[in-house]
DNA sequence: CAATTTATGTCAGCCATATTGACATATCTG
DNA sequence: CAGATATGTCAATATGGCTGACATAAATTG
């Protein structure tokens, strides 16, 4: 059994006797595993104290961010995106939009749609946390290899969901964003 | 101000204008910025959909996680890690404790101690959500070459704080796991 | 045109998870 | 013994998810 006298840390296998799995499990990545949700959290952390004090949250981070990145994203794509209900957005929405973050403007073919555009203090906000996520990113870049870059980002691709409906999501994949417009004028 | 027509999905460089920022900015990753994003959410909704049937959440897997990993884990040594209050590991934790997933041992030389350590169950849990998290993880890296999963890693070290006092942290970014010596030792 | 569907907004309430502050208990240390 | 430490717990609060229900406007369809 485990060392019950161990006071230190030390990973210690748990899988004495109970790895004896089913079917051949491979042997998990405890490394990536645990290094994701470091880095993550650290990585998520540098926009969470600017947010602070502006006294918003990752959740107004996520949206004005996506609006910002994607011009005339529709609230349904938001949905989409985010994979929160309107409900949840809503509350977000209406913060960034009361304080001048964001902006509605009515589809041009459909006038229910609402289409969602960053203004200048809203693009404002997304730069400065993108640049602080950008050093700590090129940080990390800069212990690699000139080609690790491309490394970097197949893996990244790799550990997202490839059948995601998201019009986004699918854009980001596609690689070079299509900004011509392959996408079909209206999602679903 | 951005193409107010543009009903399609392209990710328009926001920095129009407003990119003359202050001190030459490096060039935000948005790639990696947004990969991440989705990477993580994918990564994580794994675990999330088994721990609904046990009407566990994200808090649980964390703790049960790192107890299971690093046996014999402090509360203390768990709150460092988590990043979150006494209270709110409290509540969670007391729900493992009393659904047998972790067991309290006093220390021996420090009886106000509560050392923790996964049961039987409690590692069950953690080794069926490893497997699937390895599973994404594994077929990430199938895309790469032999060499690129230890790029991932360098990249990943290299998006966390190094300067981080905690205990756990350190000792995974110390790669060899202290005491017991390598867990390569038995592979499994 | 009328009926229906769609896109969005909103109200009311619930739940999970985080927070702070205060306080209790047991135990170690000087 | 006096204090510091490790932990546990109570009470209140905030954020950000959720569901269900309902309202409005506009598009679509019969």
């Amino acid at each position: 059994m485990a060392d019950i006298n161990c006071t230190e840390l030390a990973p210690a296998a748990p899988q004495s006797e109970v790895a004896a799995v089913a079917d051949a499990a491979p042997t998990p990545r405890w490394d990536i595993i645990e290094l994701l949700f470091f880095a993550y959290r650290d990585f998520v952390g540098d926009a969470d104290h600017v947010l602070e004090t502006f006294g918003f949250g990752r959740a107004h981070h996520r949206v004005v961010h996506f609006v910002s990145r994607y011009p005339g994203l529709k609230v349904a794509d938001l949905l989409d995106v985010l994979r929160i209900t309107k409900q949840s957005l809503g509350r977000v929405l209406k913060q960034l939009l009361d304080e001048g973050y964001i902006v509605q403007k009515a589809g041009d073919t459909d006038r229910r749609q609402r289409l969602l555009f960053a203004t200048a203090k809203g693009e404002a906000l997304v730069t400065e946390l993108a640049r602080l996520q950008t050093g700590r990113i090129n940080h990390a870049l800069a212990g690699l290899g000139t080609g690790d870059a491309a490394t970097v980002l197949t893996f990244l691709r790799g550990m997202i969901d490839q059948d995601d409906p998201d019009k986004v999501l699918q854009s980001i994949l596609a690689g070079a964003p299509p900004s011509g417009g392959p996408q079909s004028k209206d999602g679903r």
